[in-house]
DNA sequence: TGCGCCCCGTACGCTACCGTATGGCCCGGC
DNA sequence: GCCGGGCCATACGGTAGCGTACGGGGCGCA
């Protein structure tokens, strides 16, 4: 028996219809999130969706809420480290968001940052998630003993590179991609 | 009077519908182009657009390839230098590809980048263009005495920083960007 | 057993697209 | 002057999606 009243069950299926939008939004983008669509994935009907949620705006606003807080949730968890480590933590961040693992996560990333160009709820939340990560590499390379100046012109390029990277197809341009790849992440490291 | 026959006034009409795709394309996504809104904004009916186009699809290829021919003629351009100016022609490229100027390339590039990801002809035109830039990129460092490798491994970044870097608003988040940006410049660079 | 509420199915109107069919205007050639 | 073709407008059928109205089944509880 789930708590005196509250909302067990419902928070539950709430949950996933943001979950399966999420799937939808990194295959086929924001445009792609339509409630009859989702309805059918979920084997369901829209009857469904309207119960949950108010409209469809309110879906996605869960959905970016939702992104939201497990960014900024993740990147303060990956870059927490014991001192002295914070070169190979750095490693390990780059590592994480490269293309090769963690495909999902790249896509809803690229599909939110697409939102974002045109959708100012989008774009704030994104700024919000860069902010934080911003700040996380910036103390970890002030950690190491660099300026400031430093270590945010090292952070910048960081995510852009990051970012950038899973724009291309670099296997595709380049076939010894895991040694350019460490020599990157030397040269960003300094 | 056009040349005798060929198709005069028909392929400037043509390619108005090309260039108002693409203006459309950078604005609001692939799937933003449509048929009767174009229409609309050109200040016709469809009946002119299923005159010259047979249907959505070849519109969409048409702007892809003008797209395409556009980027490779302008990156063997932008690339091709005197002996001894490589480092400074470099430096220019970065700062062309920046999203303070050329706001518009930009946001075409990054639509049709997100129409790759789901488009497999979009995901063709993108790698050729990508493979031209890289090689040309390579070719400077190669010049100014690098060894493959390196010069592999600094175009690789270079091109990856540049698109992080316009999917981020890194003015945002780093109030000295012209500071910051330059000693990245110099990081890429050697 | 009946009542009420959570959760969902069904049915409907509306709008925005795509693609087609068809007709008409204008303009150059004979 | 008339005629043919390039170029576009109009009208139509068809589909997909959003949001609403309403109804019904299941389940806890008296």
């Amino acid at each position: 028996m789930p708590p005196p009243s509250a909302a067990p069950r419902n928070a539950l299926d709430r949950q996933a219809w943001i979950d399966a939008a999420t799937t939808t939004l990194a295959e086929y983008g924001v445009a792609g999130v339509r409630v009859e669509a989702l309805a059918k994935t979920l084997g369901v009907t829209k009857g469904s969706f309207y119960w949950h949620f108010r409209d469809r705006q309110a879906l996605l606003e869960a959905v970016l809420d939702n992104w939201k807080q497990g960014r900024i949730g993740d990147i303060v968890k990956q870059t927490r480290c014991e001192p002295g480590h914070e070169r190979e933590q750095l490693d390990h961040v780059m590592a994480v968001y490269s293309a090769s693992r963690n495909r999902k996560g790249i896509r809803i990333e690229l599909a939110i940052r697409d939102w974002a160009r045109r959708d100012p709820t989008a774009a704030t939340v994104v700024e919000e998630v860069d902010a934080t990560r911003y700040d996380c590499a910036r103390t970890l390379f002030v950690a190491r003993g660099m300026s400031a100046h430093e270590a945010a012109t090292r952070s910048v390029l960081l995510y852009a590179y990051v970012f950038g990277q899973s724009l291309m197809d670099c296997d595709r341009i380049e076939a010894d991609m895991p040694r350019v790849r460490s020599e990157i992440f030397a040269l960003i490291n300094g």
